[in-house]
DNA sequence: AATAATCTGTCAACAACGTTACAGTGTCTT
DNA sequence: AAGACACTGTAACGTTGTTGACAGATTATT
């Protein structure tokens, strides 16, 4: 495959707010490389030897105790960039990062960039809001998972899918079609698979989704938010 | 009470490693408020219209669900800062802040803190640590609470506390007396108080822990420590 | 010292969610 | 088209933690 490094700096609000010599000297000293569906992308604890932006496929982030149970913190899609705050603040990887799917990512090695900000300090600013945007979204989870039943978690996080993922099509309703196994889903909320095909029938039989192989249609987008609204 | 401001700036490892005319900068401009027991410093949602940097009594940062479910997310003890996130990214407080005790927060207005960045950006370096630091706290807080039952989590807890507020007296075993209530220690755990006091009545039992009022003795840190093992 | 307020221990009934197990269904490969 | 594989639905049963209620203990207030 034959890859535009500067569709994915250009696609990122990030790096698109980088001066134009920068985004030049980062292509140049990056490289793409790939991995196979299950590959790890790196692990938890490992040095953070360079900042990651997805070119293709997408990486899983996630956590796993011992006992094989997994979370599935995040999901990176084409675009978007991992590995900065082990960049950033000098410590260990906090979380493994798995291929799902062939992947391409391109690769920014840790002591190029620790260059650059040497020399340009006023870059620095340009990594804060991916840092914040991440706080934040840990901190909502935090919240989610102490504060509100499952039903809300759920509700709130096909609201967010909905926004990533929705597809209007011909038929009434939007469609969700990621290929997201329930599995998945269930790990990303820390449940059971068993616990949300429960509740994705319950949804159902309120006629305020639709179910299919792999896809999850909305009907009532409105019913889901007063699911979140009921707790909150 | 009578307070140097440049006492609370040194005592923090963020601001100490500011340059000297910064430093200077910062205090001049800098506004010493007080708050009462329970009042309201900020709320979830409000505007971030500045950086405050607890000078005395105790800071809880914490988030409530419509029905009064607190999660208290995070204690900030004096020489701590927040406020940060709102500041750097410009979107509204994530948390509710409530002074525990009297308090006395120095406050760092939005306005002077932007001018300050904008003429010299080479500062933001300085506040990636703190953002950087608490991202992988409330990483470690969600795989906690997702992949960890109460008992290593109430383990890994008292450790830190430990850590924080451990002192080592003529008795034996070490001694955290902090004035907390087994209330809100459920508090930050997301459970009940209940299954708090239940748990740490089984760690008594097994003579890892004594309790007392608002105190409580580590008799043996490596029986905590194999709870904590006993999973991730 | 008396009283109020807060904190702690415990119990029983209940709800949520996990676990195990298995059957059914859709998709992919050859 | 057949078989393998992955995904989904359902149910019984157990565990964990919640809720509400109350009594006892400790500290704070007057």
């Amino acid at each position: 495959m034959v890859v535009d490094k500067r569709e994915i700096f250009a696609a990122n609000p990030l790096l698109s707010g980088l001066p134009e010599g920068v985004v030049e000297e980062l292509m140049a000293v990056s490289v793409l490389r790939q991995f196979a569906d299950g590959d790890c992308v790196y692990a938890k604890g490992d040095d953070g030897d360079g900042l990651l932006g997805v070119v293709q496929g997408r990486i899983r982030l996630s956590n796993s105790s011992r006992d094989g149970k997994e979370l599935l913190v995040m999901l990176i899609e084409p675009g978007d960039w991992i590995g900065e705050i082990s960049l950033l603040d000098g410590l260990p990887r906090s979380l493994d990062a798995f291929a799902m799917g062939d992947c391409a990512v391109l690769f920014l090695p840790r002591a190029r960039f620790d260059a650059l900000l040497k020399a340009k300090p006023e870059l620095y600013q340009y990594f804060i809001p991916m840092l914040c945007r991440k706080l934040r979204l840990a901190l909502s989870y935090v919240e989610g998972v102490a504060l509100f039943p499952l039903p809300a978690r759920l509700a709130q996080r096909i609201l967010e899918l909905l926004t990533f993922y929705g597809i209007a099509d011909d038929k009434p309703g939007i469609l969700i079609d990621m290929h997201l196994p329930q599995e998945d889903l269930a790990k990303m909320l820390g449940v059971s698979r068993q616990a949300i095909s429960r509740e994705l029938k319950r949804l159902e039989a309120g006629h305020i989704i639709e179910l299919a192989y792999g896809q999850l249609r909305i009907l009532d987008k409105a019913a889901l938010q007063q699911e979140l609204d009921r707790h909150a």
